[in-house]
RNA sequence: GGGGUGGUAGUUAAGUCGGUUAUAACGCCGGCCUGUCACGCCGGAGGCCGCGGGUUCGAGUCCCGUCCACCCCGCCA
């Protein structure tokens, strides 16, 4: 039995305190964050979660009349002998002891104020105390900022969670959810459920499989998202659906992707994109100001983000989730090279000639060329320009770049091209870039993809080099934007097949519905990204729901009718059950959460994240399974204990 | 699967050209201290230098392998 729990109870949290409440007997609970002993006078800052409070233990303190008169005061000893059995107490409490209080509130007295503290105003003078739990001495300190490898602070996460700055985040996340439900609820949206354990399709991100003891031999898979069973929910006539769940992906894991994550996962009957854009604009709206983290409506008082086509994209800034919070746009040259049939330089001329003999085609092209300038006012010098390049030696297919300086008068210095290019087509692409003299010309030529991915990195660094955009955080500038139709189909060069860029359910965009059967990788589609920072916070798609165009996406995808009906029979036949056309968006809820809150890390915001290679510091998960155990499940393991392969 | 960075007291770091007993700060333990709030002062303990092998008279340092963490590419509709 405890007197702290059973009769006094808790009266303040100890972030609450204020000069108002100077005179209070307030009872406290909380954890020892500082001691500073003085012998005779021992002030410790209690912790809990929604600040510290400063608690003096004073051995010469009179406790007020009053005070000792309050009903359930004194216990079972008499004011005076409870304060000294307390300050005794505090001389054998260390930090992380969990404490309870009771005592009274007064002003600190002037010139002991400290400014620094909400509650910093005031102290507790203790009469009694309590020691709830005494604590071993944390492997790191539990402060505001920290600089302890992460590794330390996840094996640790109940610790790492009691400093405030994780604890802010997460209530960030609750105030996020609440936002969510209240905003989606109030649209007309129903919050249903879904199956986490489903049915096993191949295509997309790989699943993790759950094996089945009822079923020997046979496996669930756990959902990489809702997607199928959502699109039910449209055809039972539920009308408009949301959900904050789980979703899994067995893939290689980034800054921001975890195994698991959660989505706010939406979907709407009878709708085109400029709904689900216009719903989702209102919830980001809601959530930012219910968060407080910004003013989004002043920002974007239209009340609509701004969009772009995938194309445009690409074209610009090389990606599919342009960071616009800065310049330093790309630009295609591609055009120009063909026109000035490649500038006098002996590589671009080679790419002009396959343009010319029609080996290339320009709707298609196999090769780009596409420019960045950096401005002179960046002022870098060569080495620091030779590390962009080593930087974008990790893309896949990446030849170099090539790099010209202008010089006086335009002539080009320090470049590979300077003594082959051509007067006339130096001043036009300085005319197409804008380059002035003292500005650096980076040019990459190749592939569109690799080109794109090189540039758009390049594009990344120089701006966080420039301090343009912060290495991690958002610079406290929010720009939202919509991608909006991309290319139904990618073209995998490996198989020589198209796959969907999106998923098999996205509706194409009409007028290019001919060209699924001439020329499919033309198909775009509506498939919509809404990109926050150069984040993709979410991403959907309205549906097909033509039974003719989805049988040619699958004739184009080589999706025969029976392994078709295989895969997704029961939603084919659901949907030909009379189903509605529908679309939706999914929101990823912690980047979102991670952008909000300015974290470097999706693992910031996640309360019990894994490391890059999926493993739980904290409970060592995931672990071997006994071969008793897999037996049961008709399971027998080819990996020796060590890890490796036995065969 | 590939590329890069890192791993030294509890924590964060230093450790030169391979050379004596591996440093520091914070934390921890003991002592002193009644107005601190990163309290202060005095004293003390604390090391598988990630792990395994090799080179060497001698390895924290050089070489090979390996594990772990982080960042990136591939991958992730």
């Amino acid at each position: 039995m405890s007197r702290f729990i059973d009769e006094l109870k808790r009266t303040h949290r100890c972030g609450e305190l204020r000069p108002s409440d100077i005179g209070r007997e307030v009872v406290l609970f909380g954890w020892v964050a500082h001691r500073r002993d003085f012998g005779g006078c021992i002030f410790i800052d209690l912790r809990d979660r929604t600040g510290l409070a400063q608690i003096v233990f004073d051995p010469t303190y009179q406790v007020p009349a009053e005070v000792a008169r309050m009903a359930g005061a004194t216990g079972e000893l008499a004011p005076q002998a409870a304060l000294e059995a307390s300050h005794r107490l505090a001389e054998q409490v260390r930090r992380e002891w969990v404490l309870g209080i009771r005592g009274v509130v007064i002003h600190r007295g002037e010139g002991n104020v400290n400014p620094k503290l909400p509650t910093g105003e005031v102290e507790v003078r203790v009469v009694e105390a309590e020691v709830f739990n005494r604590a071993e001495t944390p492997p790191f300190a539990l402060e505001d900022s920290i600089n302890t490898d992460e590794e330390v602070r996840l094996q640790y996460r109940y610790l790492d969670l009691r400093r405030a700055p994780l604890q802010r985040t997460l209530e960030l996340r609750h105030r996020m959810n609440q936002a969510t439900r209240a905003y989606l609820s109030q649209e007309g949206c129903l919050e249903l459920e879904t199956p986490v354990l489903c049915k096993y399709t191949p295509g997309g991100a790989r699943n993790f499989l759950v094996p089945s003891r009822l079923s020997l031999g046979k496996f669930y898979a756990l959902a990489e998202s809702p997607q199928l069973f959502k699109q039910l929910f449209m055809v039972a006539g539920f009308d408009r659906y949301f959900q904050i769940v789980k979703c899994f992906r067995d893939e290689d894991l980034r800054l921001d992707r975890q195994p698991e994550f959660t989505q706010i996962d939406v979907e709407l009957s009878f709708c085109n994109q400029d709904e689900v854009f216009a719903l989702m604009e209102g919830l980001l709206f809601r959530i930012f100001e219910e968060t407080g983290v910004a003013d989004l409506r002043a920002l974007y008082p239209e009340g609509r983000f701004p969009r772009m086509s995938f194309a445009d994209s690409m074209d610009r800034f090389g990606n599919d989730k342009p960071d616009l919070r800065f310049g330093l746009e790309l630009c295609d040259l591609t055009d120009l090279v063909i026109a000035e049939n490649g500038g006098g330089i002996p590589l671009l001329q080679g790419v002009a000639e396959k343009f010319a003999s029609g080996e290339y085609r320009r709707e298609m092209p196999a090769a780009i060329v596409k420019a960045l300038v950096i401005p002179a006012a960046a002022g870098f010098s060569r080495p620091q320009l030779e590390a962009f390049e080593k930087g974008l030696r990790e893309i896949k297919g990446f030849a170099g770049l090539a790099r010209a300086k202008v010089g006086e008068g335009g002539v080009w210095t320090q470049s590979p091209f300077a003594k082959h290019v051509t007067e006339a087509f130096r001043t036009a692409v300085h005319a197409a870039l804008g380059a002035k003299e003292g500005d650096v010309v980076c040019f990459q030529v190749g592939k569109p993809a690799v080109v794109n991915a090189a540039m758009s990195k390049l594009r990344l660094d120089v701006g966080k080099a420039m301090k343009l955009i912060p290495e991690f955080g958002h610079g406290g500038v929010w720009k939202l934007l919509w991608v909006v139709n991309p290319p139904l189909f990618d073209y995998d060069d490996e198989t020589g097949r198209y796959e969907p860029a999106h998923h098999a359910f996205t509706r194409p965009v009409d007028e290019h519905v001919p060209w699924l059967d001439s020329d499919p990788g033309r198909v775009l589609c509506y498939r919509y990204d809404l990109v926050l920072n150069g984040f993709e916070i979410g991403g959907g798609s309205i549906r097909l729901h033509d039974p003719e165009v989805q049988q040619k996406v699958f004739s184009v995808l080589g999706i025969e009718e029976a392994a078709a009906k295989q895969m997704f029979g029961f939603v084919l036949d659901a949907l030909r059950s009379g189903a509605p056309p529908p679309g939706g968006i999914a929101i990823g809820m912690d980047r979102l959460a991670m952008l909000l809150s300015g974290a470097a890390t999706l693992r910031e915001v996640i309360p019990f994240p894994k490391t890059n290679q999926g493993v739980d510091m904290m409970s060592g998960a995931p672990v071997a399974i006994e071969a008793r155990q897999l037996e049961e499940l008709g399971i027998r393991s080819i990996v020796a204990e060590g890890g490796n392969e036995t065969r």
